[in-house]
DNA sequence: TCTTTATGGTGAG
DNA sequence: TCACCCTAAAGAT
């Protein structure tokens, strides 16, 4: 479930495990053995997210990078590892593991990678040193769809397909206006729905879009799945505002769910 | 139980 | 534009 709001919430719950700790990795699958013998028996210094980037800092000088694709996952287990564990890390309870499996990128560079990953993407609107201008600017560049252009990790970095989605909805704006013809305004909501958005997401550890109230739910929490959401993945269904059934379409190679009606 | 699909991104052609 | 990576939940049977 790889948005932005997982990648922080990893580094959030790595941090509590192992920040400060002196950690073993090893590689069960065998293909990361040269990098997880780089960070072994080292102390995790904290780990960190750029967007869909994580970043871990071990010892003085090593820094490792995931990212977990659409199929990775980095998961607290126990026992002996299930399936094809690139790596597997454990602090001082040995009773507990993180497990990555199925990344997109995993490896072990000098200090300076974690500049270049950090380098690599857009503002963040998880992290201080994501600025709005720096959102705006580039949408204001980009003749694509607005729809495209909140893929790209270069405008911003850690939306997904179901937060573009969900976040055009809220802002009532149709996926296939042109980036650089929002209004400022438009563009400022945008980056603010995220921000909130993606900070929900973070604390739920899961994407909740919808008002509970607009569902019958007292709390966000008690909304059930399928409720959770008010465009993605839900064509022909009505939408939860105007009862117009919902529309896919393609866009910026994606698909994409959108109310014709209210956006 | 098997098959399909996916919240992502890269690199080849 | 498409194959690929190669997990795992959801849907089909």
């Amino acid at each position: 479930m790889p948005e932005g709001h997982t990648i922080h919430r990893l580094a959030r719950d790595l941090n509590r495990d192992l920040k400060g700790k002196c950690v073993s990795a090893s590689s069960p699958q065998g293909r990361f053995h040269a990098g997880a013998k780089t960070i072994d028996s080292q102390q995790c210094r904290g780990f960190e997210a750029f967007g869909k980037h994580l970043v871990g800092h071990f010892g003085d000088v090593d820094v490792l990078h995931v990212h977990l694709g659409l199929i990775g996952k980095f998961r607290p287990t126990s026992g002996d590892p299930i399936g094809a564990v690139r790596l597997r890390l454990t602090g001082p309870d040995e009773e507990r593991n993180w497990d990555l499996r199925g990344p997109m990128v995993c490896t072990v560079g000098p200090p300076d990678l974690a500049e270049s990953v950090a380098d690599s993407v857009g503002p963040d609107p998880l992290r201080r040193s994501g600025k709005s201008a720096d959102f705006i600017d580039a949408m204001s560049r980009r003749r694509i769809a607005v729809g495209a252009a909140l893929l790209d990790q270069k405008v911003v970095a850690g939306i997904g397909n179901v937060y573009r989605a969900e976040l055009l909805f809220l802002a009532g704006i149709s996926p296939t206006t042109p980036a650089n013809q929002l209004s400022s305004d438009d563009v400022m909501q945008i980056w603010d729905l995220a921000s909130a958005q993606l900070r929900q997401g973070v604390k739920l550890n899961r994407i909740v879009t919808v008002d509970p109230t607009e569902v019958g739910s007292t709390t966000v929490r008690a909304i059930p799945r399928g409720d959770r959401l008010y465009v993605y993945k839900r064509e022909g269904d009505p939408c939860r505002r105007c009862a117009t059934p919902i529309a896919m379409s393609e866009v910026g190679g994606r698909k994409l769910w959108h109310c014709p009606t209210c956006q």
